[in-house]
DNA sequence: GATATATAGTTTCAATTGCAACTATATGAT
DNA sequence: ATCATATAGTTGCAATTGAAACTATATATC
């Protein structure tokens, strides 16, 4: 018998949209950022320097937000772009020195969210969750695009 | 340190947008609902007999989205409307015998969608998804909204 | 090296979403 | 009973999102 309530992807759902919206109102309040733009800066400060595509694939992002977000990013100082001179259609994005700077302001902001979020959980349930949403995903990703 | 790739709010959006994606594609392709619409149906199975107002709260819908959904299934012919005697600006909703049979159909692929998800899960492992996702839920409703 | 096909990224347009204003009814105070 | 305030649900409008078309460049074929 079906039971909303306890139906899988209606829990994964509620509970990431809970998160989320949480996190974001704390993006955009403090640093104007929405969520893939913080995304954004995030892989490019693990990354150095990555071309558009390369971003969405390190943050599940596709190529259209990965564009919007760029440009938002860009005309506030926060990203710079520079010729591929390896592919004329692409280009290499980065942090700028402030977009550095807005990252090391945010990170600690959102690790404290994550503590805060993780407060009740034991080291091994925050690893059993995350080990377990990861293979959801893989489950999501694989099974056959129609049932 | 942060990672995105191991960031908790990350993790989970992607997780729930994989699912998501995956789902709702089946019940647009299957039977023509949305989310909202199928998460309506749901309820009132579950349910009954339910005011807007209620089914929001049981389904974690707001009551634009309620309302919305409500008047595509009205539409359809899956569920009706009565007056509420106690209170003139509610009214009461349920399924329809048309709806009732569609619910029939789907929930059973509904279950058949997240037993393939769960495939490799144990019942254990079931069981900690699912109570490691209402924490998470509980904590990030209850932090408070600002950090 | 010209033409055809593929790919990276952007832009346009249509669908979806959510806030804020609105309508109708209910409740409380004088 | 009248007026003020609160609540249920709907609608209008603005912001967000995503799919498809478009532009520019690259690669493959003849």
């Amino acid at each position: 018998m079906l039971t909303l309530d306890r139906f899988l992807p209606y829990r994964l759902s509620v509970a990431s949209n809970a998160v989320s919206t949480r996190i974001s109102l704390s993006y955009r309040k403090r640093f104007g950022l929405k969520i893939p733009e913080w995304r954004l800066i995030a892989i490019l400060a693990e990354h150095e320097s990555l071309t558009p595509q390369e971003i969405g694939q390190a943050g599940e992002l596709d190529k259209i937000t990965v564009s919007r977000a760029a440009a938002v990013l860009i005309e506030r100082g926060l990203v710079a772009q520079r010729r591929n001179p390896g592919d004329g259609r692409s280009h290499f994005l980065s942090l700028t020195s402030d977009g550095r700077a807005l990252y090391l302001e945010i990170a600690p902001a959102a690790l404290a969210m994550e503590a805060k979020l993780l407060a009740g959980f034991s080291s091994e349930e925050r690893k059993a969750l995350e080990s377990l949403l990861r293979r959801i995903e893989q489950a999501a990703l694989t099974s056959a695009p129609e049932v």
